[in-house]
DNA sequence: GTAAAGTATAGAGTAAGCTCTAAGGTCAAG
DNA sequence: CTTGACCTTAGAGCTTACTCTATACTTTAC
């Protein structure tokens, strides 16, 4: 598919397309005999991952570095396990904090509730959201 | 205190405490009579609260939200539980999300250290990190 | 075959979040 | 009463991750 599809497809801007290519995050983009790239089905996927790694707040060279372990079947399979080993530390490390961020919100949200009552407010949009 | 030692103790860098405070993220920042700032004692905490939600991906106008949020004792009761909700809804997700990567990551290690193994390579450092 | 739409590259511009520099005021030690 | 370590502000500079502009080539539609 061109740039256009793929950029409809992941809501992925392609100028934004293009960097996350030159800066080795999209892989094996072939070019037409007009240079136009020719991504394959799986970019869209690949972006998707993308986008949500970022989102987790990996940064780019982060991604790049997870993405190519990920799909390599090369030779450095020792390095890409520790790699990945890294990775998940770090994603443990995040999921831990966000437990406890998550309790300390969860107690202020009762607190501001129970306040919120006592002074005779609607709780309309308030009580525990999804 | 003043500026040096709450660096010191929080590792955050002085122009940066500055910048958090100019951006709200620091209230109460009381000054002596020769202008210098005087922090209380709870600002180590609140610095520290500030990394951590950084890290975990919050913009500084959200943490400032937040944490205001957390320490009004005011009138926007109801309002601050929403916001509560709000955040722990994002908070929620991203604990998902990270937990998706984690059980990919963890296959993939799984699945690159048999691959190393199959090769004879030696996996030192490599075997489950923490 | 020409206009409109799509693609290419290179490089400029933007926003967030720092990080540092310059120029100057304060204060304790010697 | 000066030296040096602290503090102040204003504003410049830097990095990351986009986002856009300019210029030009290709394709599609009429």
């Amino acid at each position: 598919m061109r740039i256009a599809e793929l950029e409809k497809r992941t809501g992925v801007n392609r100028h934004t397309l293009r960097y996350y290519e030159k800066e080795g995050l999209l892989l094996e983009v072939h070019r037409g005999g007009n240079n136009y790239r020719d991504y394959p089905e799986k970019a869209v996927d690949r972006v998707a991952m993308v986008c949500q790694l970022k989102d987790l707040g990996f940064s780019i060279r982060e991604i790049r570095d997870l993405l190519n372990a990920l799909r390599s079947d090369r030779i450095d399979c020792a390095e890409g396990a520790y790699l990945m080993a890294e990775k998940k530390a770090a994603v443990e490390k995040k999921i831990r904090e966000l437990r406890q961020i998550r309790k300390l919100l969860d107690s202020e949200q009762k607190r501001l509730e129970a306040s919120a009552v006592a002074h005779g407010l609607s709780l309309k949009r308030t009580a525990t959201t999804r």
